[in-house]
Parts: structure tokens; sequence; C-alpha cells
DNA sequence: ACACCGTTTGGCGGTTTGACCAAATAGGCA
DNA sequence: TGCCTATTTGGTCAAACCGCCAAACGGTGT
């Protein structure tokens, strides 16, 4: 792998890693529906704020997501819907193992 | 977040892990053109042996790569060519960064 | 100015990850 | 059998991750 094939590969992974965690995923998925704020994020997730507000932090960067400041709070939604096509992905992945598993 | 609900992301976050590394990227991406054994893909990627085999050992078990057997050597090859998907999705992302980027 | 609300930041502790090395394992072949 | 090659496994170490708490910010409204 050379220097600029794993410089590639770099970025699609840093992109890759944004996803990879169950609670990001959901916010993905809320966020979708309608825009939230932290708190309500929050409330729907059941973890800390800070927290929250750091998975939040990761998907922004990532291009993921994008925030806007009304009032007095933050506002997240989606930037980037084809990210909705990685649900597709995975799921099919998890059912494809699960008829894997049926068919032995 | 009820449980049910849990662990449905957390199952589509095990997948997305597997996914989340720039090597079991470029991995993907080969065995996409053809099938490698293990000895093949270390030369082709430049690490330690002993780290390609645990890398190939994360993307079977999460059902997205098979192994088979054949003389001295292991093979390995897509399982789910639906995985490939996940790149554009990826390449998607980086894109339309870019695309903001440069509208700035 | 002050208090209040929502959000972010910094830091700490426990867990996970990913790299390497060395050793164990599994087959093929002389 | 014993040797050789390919692969996996176990251990160690440093770095990254994720949760919480506490403290700092930034606006709004009194």
């Amino acid at each position: 792998m050379d220097v600029l094939e794993k410089r590639k590969y770099e970025e699609l992974a840093r992109i890759s890693k944004a996803l990879a965690h169950a609670t990001r995923l959901y916010i993905i998925h809320k966020l979708d529906e309608q825009e939230y704020c932290v708190k309500e994020l929050t409330e729907l997730i059941g973890v800390d704020i800070s927290t929250v507000s750091k998975h939040l932090t990761i998907l922004k960067n990532s291009g993921i997501i994008i925030d806007e400041k009304r009032g007095n709070c933050v506002y997240y939604k989606l930037q980037c819907r084809c990210v909705l096509s990685m649900f597709s992905c995975l799921t099919n992945v998890i059912d494809s193992n699960k008829d894997k598993m049926n068919a032995i």
C-alpha cells in the first residue's frame, strides 16, 4: 500500500470510525426524522449530556451532521443524508449473516 | 432508547466497527478484486502477518469475509459484496465535505 | 450585574484497540 | 518421522475511546 493509497484509506476510515458506535448510529437515525438539540437527544439516549455533546462533535467533524445555534439551544441535523444508505449496508450484512445461520 | 432498540444499534455498531479501520477497508477493496491468502495480503499491506491475521479474523467474525483452506494456505474472499456500497457511502461523505469546503 | 439554562471542555479511570514479537499449531512433503 | 511454510494465538505496550463529573462558556431574561 503506497503512501497515497494509504492516505486515501485513512480518510475513508476516519468517516467510518465516526459511524462505529451504537449511540452515534442512533443519533443519525433520529436526526433523519427531524432536527434535535443536545438536551433532547440526551433525553432520548439516556447518558450524560457531555457524552452526547462529544458524540455530536465527532459526527460534526466528520461532516455527517451540521449544527445551528438558535436561541438558547444548538440544533443538529443531517448534513449528508447519504449516510442513511449505510444503514441498509449494515442491515444487509446482518441479514445475510442470519440467512447463513439458518441455512445450516 | 429502550433495551430492544439499544440491542439493535449495538448490533449495527458491531458491523460498522469491523469496517472502521484503514487496513480493513483496504483488505475489503482487494478482496473485491480477487481472493488472497494471508501472506499475499501481508505483502500488499506491509505490516506484521499476525496483525493481518487478526484483521481478517475481525472481518470474518462480522460476516463480511469468509475463509477457505486450500493446501498450505488460507484464502479469504468477500462473503457479502454489499459492503462495497459502503465505499460509495463513505466517498459521498468525503466528496460532499470537499464541496462544502470549496463553496466557502 | 446577576442568575439561569443549555452546551462544551478538561480531566480522570477503566476498557478496548492495534502494533509487534515469540511461541504454538496445522498441513504438506521429503 | 522430521522439516518447512503458512497461519493463529498469547502477551505486552502505547495510544485511543467512552463514560462520568466538575468547571467553564455563551446567551437570555430579570
